[in-house]
This record gives C-alpha cells, sequence and structure tokens, in this order.
DNA sequence: TAAATTAATGACCGAGAGTCATTATGTATA
DNA sequence: TATACATAATGACTCTCGGTCATTAATTTA
C-alpha cells in the first residue's frame, strides 16, 4: 500500500514548500512586517492552507529557524571533524559560527529573534520543540569538544565541560548579535576594525580554557 | 514668565507618568501582549493622548529602556568608584551587571529585546537616540576601566580597550540572556548550578585579561 | 459510479495600532 | 469680566492582519 506514503511525501514536500515560501517573505521583509497573506501568495496557496501546515505564523517561523539550527549543528560537526585536538577543535567551532553568521546572516537574525523571545510551546508545539532539539544538538558538539580536550591534555582540567559549553555559545552569539546589529555603526563612529575582531575573541577564549 | 516654565515641567511630569503607566503594562503583560488601550487606561488617559506624547507603541517601550539604562549606567558607575585597580573595576561592572539582571530583570528583558530588533529611528526618533546614548555612555565606563588597568599594570596592555570593552559587553549580555531564556531548563533538565556560573565566566574573563 | 474521506479555499471575524475632527481647558487681550 | 486664541485631551473611527470555518474541490474506497 503506497499511497499512504506518497501523501505522506506530497504532504513532506508541500510544507517544504511553504517554508520555501515563508523564508523568501521573512527574510525580506522581517518576521514583524512579513504577513501571512504574503506568504500565501508567494506559495501560490491560500491563507487557509498555511494553517493547516502550522500552527501560527510564530510556529512557521521557528520552522525556518529550525532549518538554521539543522544547517550551524552541520557546521559545527564538519568543523570538528578537521582537526585532532580539543583545543583546535573548539576554535574550529568558533570560527563556523563566524561563518555560519557572514554566509547566512538571515538565519542568524532568525535565531536571535528565536533567542530573545520566551516561546508559546502552547501555540507551537513541534517547531519548537525541533528547535529546541536541534539547539541541544549543536551544543553537544561543543560539550563534546570541551571533553575531548579535557582528555588529550589541550584543555585545562578544571572546568566543567557542559558549563563552559553554555558560556562559549551564550559568548558567542552575544558579540556576533552586537556585530550584526551595531557594527556598522561601531565602525563607521569609532573607527573600528570588525575584520579581526572574532580573532581577538577567539584569542580570548584560547587564552581561558589553556589557563 | 514662569507659565512657560511650569508648562514644561507638567509636560515632562505627564510624560513620566505615562512612561510609569507603560511599565507597569508591559511587565506584566510582555511587549507583545501589552496594549496601547491598557496602557492608556492604567494612565487614566485616552490613548489618543499617549501618542502626543509617543510616537508609537514602540516608542514608548524604547522610553522604558532608556530609563532600564540609565540605571545600569548608574550602577556601572558606582561599581567603578568602588574599586582602585582598572582589573578589580573591570570585574566589579561584571558583578553589577550581574545584579541589574538580578534585580532588575524587567529591564534586562527589555533591553534584550532592543538588543535583538533593528530599531527603526525614523518611527521613534528621540527615544531611540536616547537609548544609544545612554547604551554609549555605559559602554565608555567599560573602556576607561580597562584603560585605567592597563595603565596601573593590572591588565595586559596589547589589547584595545574600545574592542575589548564590546566584546565583554557583547559576551555579556549572551550570557545572561542565555541564563534568562533556559536558565531554568538548563537546571532542570542538565542539573545546572545556575549560582556560580557567572563567577565562572568572571574567572574566564579575568583570566583573558591579565595573561 | 456513488459514498466517504481528505485537502484546499477565501470570505469573514476580532483585536489592536494609529488617526483626526471635535471638545475642553487654560491663557492673553480689550 | 467677557472674548478671542492657543494648547491639550478625547474617543469614535479606520485599516491592517492573524486566525477561523463553513463551503467546495479532489482523491480514495467500496
Amino acid at each position: 500500500m503506497g499511497i499512504a506514503e506518497r501523501k505522506e511525501r506530497e504532504k513532506e514536500q508541500r510544507r517544504n514548500d511553504i517554508v520555501d515560501a515563508a523564508e523568501k517573505v521573512f527574510f525580506s521583509k522581517g518576521m514583524r512586517d512579513a504577513t501571512m497573506d504574503e506568504v500565501a501568495e508567494t506559495a501560490e496557496l491560500s491563507k487557509g492552507t498555511l494553517y493547516l501546515y502550522f500552527k501560527s505564523k510564530e510556529d512557521l517561523y521557528l520552522a525556518i529557524n529550525a532549518r538554521g539550527l539543522r544547517l550551524l549543528d552541520k557546521m559545527f560537526r564538519d568543523a570538528v571533524a578537521k582537526k585532532k585536538k580539543g583545543i583546535d577543535k573548539v576554535a574550529a567551532i568558533g570560527k563556523a559560527y563566524n561563518e555560519f553568521f557572514e554566509k547566512h546572516s538571515d538565519y542568524f537574525n532568525a535565531m536571535i529573534y528565536y533567542e530573545s523571545h520566551a516561546v508559546d510551546f502552547e501555540k507551537n508545539e513541534t517547531c519548537a520543540n525541533e528547535c529546541h532539539n536541534q539547539g541541544e544538538d549543536a551544543l553537544k558538539v561543543v560539550v563534546e569538544a570541551l571533553k575531548i580536550g579535557i582528555s588529550d591534555g589541550t584543555i585545562r582540567e578544571d572546568i566543567d565541560p557542559f558549563k563552559t559549553a553554555v558560556i562559549l555559545w551564550g559568548q558567542s552569539t552575544g558579540i556576533i548579535q552586537i556585530l550584526s546589529l551595531k557594527g556598522r555603526h561601531l565602525a563607521e563612529e569609532h573607527g573600528f576594525d570588525l575584520e579581526n575582531i572574532m580573532d581577538h575573541f577567539s584569542e580570548m577564549v584560547r587564552c581561558s580554557l589553556t589557563k
């Protein structure tokens, strides 16, 4: 009985098409100014149909965010795979995060929005959970890198890997966020050199992890 | 001619009353769910009057944020005043920031909202500018503390004070933000000890600033 | 081919931000 | 004190947009 499977695939496909359309609209107009009517028009579907696939506008936005997090997780995994030593893995993750911001700033900004709003799990269920899990997966990559570093002696052993991973995550996100939002201004107003600021930060991190 | 001055004062007073009312409503309902009608009711004014004093809902929100930033700036100044050495001043600022979060989390969350949204200066003019200036003032306190630390030899001299201040600001904000949003979950799910995480972070910062 | 199930539609509703013609209050002038 | 003038405040109204649901269309099953 392949009909159920085919239907399942088609449903998945349609869902994806909607997220594609939503990305176009949300990324060009911003979460605030994007309208569900425009997403519907872009997807060549009626507005009602959007609500068959997503619970709310926020839920649809979270689906985009989940895509971003999936991509970030992949970049993290690729980054750690290329290095042997724990400390180098951690540095590679930092570099990957910065690259993620530079190459996929739309996704990064979506993430920022997500991280600064308490998400109502009632109204978003599925997508919110996927975001949460995807985020945890990415964090795990950092935790593992730290553990490896402690084992191979490239990272001081008096740190708690999980705690430190959370700190690193928060730190990095905060800095990229400030650069994303105020970077242009800082460069113009204060002659700020944006290029090497992340290197500067990486250096600080390396310093604090190696004692 | 004291009439003009009195009128000016009254206007200022009314403006303050509106922000007071807005704080009550925004803090209890959240930026998203707060309505201008409710602010008007709380302020015992008509909705139209709110728009005589503020350009938009966002503008009113920015006025609240400016208050928060003013408070933060003051806490930073008080913190540095109590310490002699540059490195201790920097540590005191970090402690003050954490205290700000703990004692005035409503303001902190307002700040987060502000920092994660590109503010439309067209629609907010005055308040947006005040936020911006207030933020720069607070940042200056950090810059000064770093400079003093470099002079008195408690902070390594191969760092750029301004650049480092921005990094510290972003880092701290990012961490507090993640704790604010996910802290409860991290504690429950991963047996995370929230108490000393900021100390842990401070230690990392001290380590990276003193070489 | 008819009945049943599933998918899609778009007119409609309610909520809330922002407006503006009208009204009220306070101030200067005769 | 009465009158013209200026400024402040009002709230009914509009308009946009997220979300709903009775209706229609398409697909599957019997």
